[in-house]
DNA sequence: AGTAGCTGGTTACCAATGGTTACTGTCGGC
DNA sequence: GCCGACAGTAACCATTGGTAACCAGCTACT
């Protein structure tokens, strides 16, 4: 396996680096960006979950949309999923201790957010009535 | 002004709430999953910055795409907008604030997403394999 | 005098992503 | 035999991101 390639020309990127155009940070970034990631990693920072249960704690997110998140997620290694032949089927999704070690980052973000929300809301309306 | 409206019937969130699908911190959590406001948020916590270095800084982005995000950003009151009359003309970008108390919890995210992108990366690999 | 170029965009157009509504398959209960 | 629960898919729009071309105002070059 080769974890260090610091003596290859080409960028193999031990790291990451946010600001080159070029390093898959970028998808990760992305990943974040994407509508419902964030959302589906609180939840499920509480435990295990089934479809139902995430779709409901989101609230108003269609089911195709909350699948792609899903699925990217899983792809990325954060989350697992686990299906049960049973009738009515069962699908849980877990987190990984990757995904685990997001939650702290993902936490600060929504932390500012609730705590700024209306901080923003006022300059929201100020920078709609100038321009109105 | 109205900042505490626990007596209220009506939704007056004098805080905010992630999980409530009505309150306006999706608003916020969305924009930081525009494209290209993390970045920007990232290169402007250096100092201010003109429109063109905003662009090298992020590499690929199309003035266009720059422009709606640094409005955003603005009506957010996450950024100031300064327009000098000169010639060339000169537009500096610089932080708020509220945009400079946005800089830890986007910093999280984006070290996580440079620590742990290998990772990601690997389990991305892994996955597409498994599925082709 | 003509023209090329810099800055910070805008406009018109196209591609990719996100989102909504409707539908599927399986089985147990009524 | 029909309904509903679960975990999705299919077909179809809407929003966002991206590309290429252009503009205004002045300066510097030829």
């Amino acid at each position: 396996m080769v974890t260090n390639g610091e003596h290859l020309v080409a960028k193999i990127f031990s790291r990451g680096d946010v600001f080159d155009p070029d390093c898959p940070t970028r998808v990760v970034l992305d990943r974040i960006g994407d509508k419902w990631t964030v959302l589906s990693v609180l939840l499920l920072s509480k435990g295990p979950l089934r479809f139902t249960e995430l779709r409901d704690g989101i609230g108003r997110v269609a089911p195709k949309v909350l699948t792609q998140t899903l699925r990217r997620l899983q792809r990325d290694g954060l989350i697992t999923r686990e299906v049960f032949a049973e009738v009515p089927p069962r699908v849980v999704y877990t987190l990984t201790p990757l995904g685990e070690s997001l939650i702290g980052p993902i936490r600060a973000v929504s932390d500012w957010a609730e705590e700024h929300m209306p901080a923003i809301s006022a300059a929201q309306n100020s920078y709609d009535l100038d321009s109105a």
